[in-house]
DNA sequence: CATGAATGAGTCTTCATTCAT
DNA sequence: CATGAATGAAGACTCATTCAT
């Protein structure tokens, strides 16, 4: 029993050092840029010794990889309890789009990581990483043709330009948001966006 | 008359020089990222000895903010003789959102550059850099007015969320294009982004 | 207990390296100057990979500076104990004198960075090395102000112009000594020194 | 006759731009000591091409060694009518050494490097400036040894310590008068300094 | 003599990664 | 799992010096 305990106590604490180490990698991958940001400095910012970041990842391009997924992945949970299955593919775009704004407003780090640093960033033909975004691409993608097969959009819209526009614009809006200080409503001007978009997209 | 003539054959020879820079920097920066080339890969591909590089750049830093510049000026010369002055506003959108599809087309290594390495990264603050996407994105957002004023576009378009739309679109459509390996006619897509996108600013 | 001797084993073997590190400089420095000697030899005397000096000094200034300041640490405990209390100022200056030269027999080294590199360079503006020169300048002048006040020294006697023919002179005579090969007695020749400026000092 | 008047003019000339590069080395290496300035920043204050330097020195070792060597000639020049010749070896002495503080007040500049940089260097071991600094030093000797013959100093003085005396004690004075900001009248702390050995040199 | 341009050899410094304990 | 210490490999940058003209 007590080594059972104790086992539970240490994956508590292990996960919580791997929290932490991710978190603060989040944070400065962020502010500095990944190459501007050295392992000691992610150390010093988690309280954990050096060495003990590779007794989580296997190496900084490991740890890089993981900041994106794991934030995918929380992404996932805040978006899911919001969208009425079978409900109209337009809403949930709209959903989905606009949970995506909320997640970067309370998590400006991911923003900054995400869209500044590894979006852009080669690693996007990183494979792990590829396929997380190739995924919720997907999405778009999908709501997009169930809209135009259901009336909503028009018929000669390009699924794929209708996404590289939602995308692209999500990305361009919260790198001017972040880089001139996050002084607007970034989830305000995401509806905005959404709404011109949409208008772009409909039927006559 | 001979020493003009040196003269004359010393700058070019300068300037040759300068672009071979210049140029192998593009496409180092667009292959590897900025962070992940070195200055003696940039020289080795430019045929220069690495303290060479300093005859031109006073260092890396002023290397990476001469790509970017040395391209817009280009770019700028490619539109000024498309845009018919006076003429529609929405037609000059048009001209100078596809004009810049076709450089990007014609000089992907730059696309690669300025569109995954320098304005995502923190350097779009780099005074110099951000001057010169400044410029450009006001004029996106001049025209769009002129557009709005002229009754073309609707009364509530937020022109700068449209100019957001236009640019990251640009950016997401030219990232997929290069990251996918250049598949397809990226002026073809370049064209209907813009329509889609003009369908949903015009006035009904 | 194991952990214990394992961690002064560790301590030790720390301290080891530092001073390897601090006595290849002391010795490298002397002879071809600081700025003529690259870390890289430092390491290389010293037996420790480069990379390593950085683990025991922030950087090369950092080493320069700690050269001097251990020794005049060792300096200081060698002559202390040699000091009687409450005793006759003059005297005290006199062991004070020959102590440093016999120190400077002992660690010719040390008489060379000193001497001919710290001392005279900037570095004697640079605010750790100033003090403990200030501080060890300073005894001097106090010591000649209390045999002024016992009636020993004369009473117009500039107590800063003696310290420095002290001073200056233990400086030119060291210099000497080591760039014509320590041929002679340094400590004998210093006693020359102090008796001659006694000489010049007292009260007729 | 053209080509002759040509000559002495380029010859002129030439003089010229020798004495702009070694005054501007001077300045510069008195500044920022001699490691420390490059060729680059001496041709720049000098206002001559940086290859210009090598038309009139054959490296930087050359120039270095050239600084000291044309002060101790204009020294020399400031001394020589000033001593009375046969006359008293004492007043000689002093006229000597007020003389070489005058000329450190005068060119602050030359003090810095020679004292501060070339005397102590390991550059005094240089042949050339060796042997002038030998020279003025054996001066000293001679004149000490002189009044020694005349009973003026007593017999048992040590003439080479007396001469580090003085040299020694002028170095520290003009080191610390230097790096303390020239805050006092040098020749006159030259005049107590002189005196107190005199004192200290004299028959009883 | 004059000089702009070029360059090779080095310097300090950083950092991801390993390993013994 | 934990961790302090160690290190190899590389990077940006400098500078004395040369050379073609």
């Amino acid at each position: 029993m007590a080594s059972g305990t104790t086992l539970k106590l240490k994956q508590q604490r292990s996960r919580d050092r791997r929290e932490q180490i991710l978190s603060a990698a989040t944070k400065l991958f962020g502010q500095r840029g990944i190459d501007g940001t050295s392992l000691t400095e992610v150390a010093a910012v988690a309280k954990v010794p050096l060495s003990s970041i590779y007794d989580y990842f296997e190496d900084k391009r490991a740890l890089v990889l993981d900041v994106p997924e794991g934030n995918f992945e929380a992404l996932y949970q805040k978006t899911e309890p919001l969208l009425v299955k079978g409900g109209d593919p337009v809403e949930q775009l709209r959903i989905i789009f606009l949970t995506n704004f909320q997640y970067i407003k309370d998590n400006p780090s991911w923003g900054r990581v995400f869209f500044l640093e590894i979006w852009p960033s080669v690693l996007a033909a990183e494979p792990r990483v590829k396929k997380a975004v190739d995924k919720y691409a997907l999405r778009y993608v999908q709501l997009i043709k169930q809209a135009i097969r259901a009336g909503t959009y028009r018929r000669n819209l390009d699924p794929y330009a209708a996404m590289s526009l939602m995308m692209g614009g999500m990305c361009h809006l919260t790198a001017v948001w972040l880089l001139y200080g996050r002084k607007y409503d970034l989830v305000k001007k995401g509806k905005t966006l959404f709404t011109t978009l949409h208008n772009g997209f409909v039927q006559r």
